[in-house]
DNA sequence: TTGATTCTAAGAATCATTCCAATTACATTA
DNA sequence: TAATGTAATTGGAATGATTCTTAGAATCAA
């Protein structure tokens, strides 16, 4: 799949922001992207960029990937992975956000308000019945001096 | 750390409407997760555990804690770990919550309209940051008949 | 107590991802 | 255009979290 002149532009004015290269491999990632909106892994994404260009490696991908995230283009659907955490399950209609602090690697417990839960409920179309619900935040927490919780 | 006698109950209770057994690891984790409510990785539970329970095996932590999370009385903070999986950054002041179908393994976009996106920064403590938010729902998606995206 | 079943322990295996060292490609200056 | 320095790519090894496997231990029902 050949990349838009008007994406390839996109794509070089992102990366030149942050002083970064358009490559070819670059190209193909971000092409790859664009063919399908769907959400691929990073291996479907491999799989499908050697289709293009059977020398890519699964490494460079990575690499791209990273690189697309890093300058506004990508985005991944879940948050960094790192390892699973737990917690004691809420009470009934009693529900927590997470918010993950970028700086010290905490994560802190939110509450959710019920209006906001319901409204949330609201968004969903017809057919999609939801079980679970995860909402999540990543940023900046306030300043370590009081105990809290990782 | 000793469970309570109704923390006791409750695990019972949970464990058995399951047709599992209450067994000392079990309780263990359980209590573990009881004592500290911050949000451990399995490695953390793990260690803190063996304080009580120098035996306990790793895998059996692992073990303990999905079945504490099918019984309802534990919760995974990040929803279970697979590859990650991209997409294109969506346009600005556009969001889209994803919906993990957990028969298909498709990935749904669902659009959130612009007043839940406020409501959802008001809920934000007075010092929290947010830079990012995702939302993310795991159910059912409407039946596959049309081409709808993974 | 017996037998059947469930659970645990320990380590091997798996899978996604990152790291590393050796090329290769690119942009710039001479 | 050639030389040079920097950035990017490759391919394989390494890592880290999690799951699998298998044998043995614990528990339950009769």
């Amino acid at each position: 799949m050949k990349l838009s002149t008007e994406s390839r532009v996109t794509l070089n004015q992102a990366l030149s922001q942050y002083g970064l290269r358009s490559t070819r491999q670059r190209e193909q990632v971000y092409s790859t992207l664009l063919s399908k909106h769907d959400h691929p892994t990073t291996d479907e994404i491999y799989t499908r960029a050697k289709g293009d260009m059977p020398t890519i490696s699964l490494a460079t991908v990575y690499n791209c990937l990273n690189t697309l995230v890093d300058c506004g283009l990508a985005r991944q659907v879940n948050f960094e992975r790192e390892s699973t955490r737990y917690c004691l399950m809420e009470a009934k209609n009693v529900h927590y956000a997470h918010f993950h602090c970028k700086h010290t690697g905490k994560v802190h417990d939110i509450h959710i308000p019920a209006p906001v839960i319901a409204m949330l409920q609201k968004i969903m179309p017809e057919g999609f019945n939801a079980e679970k619900v995860e909402l999540c935040f990543r940023g900046t927490a306030p300043c370590e001096n009081e105990s809290s919780e990782d």
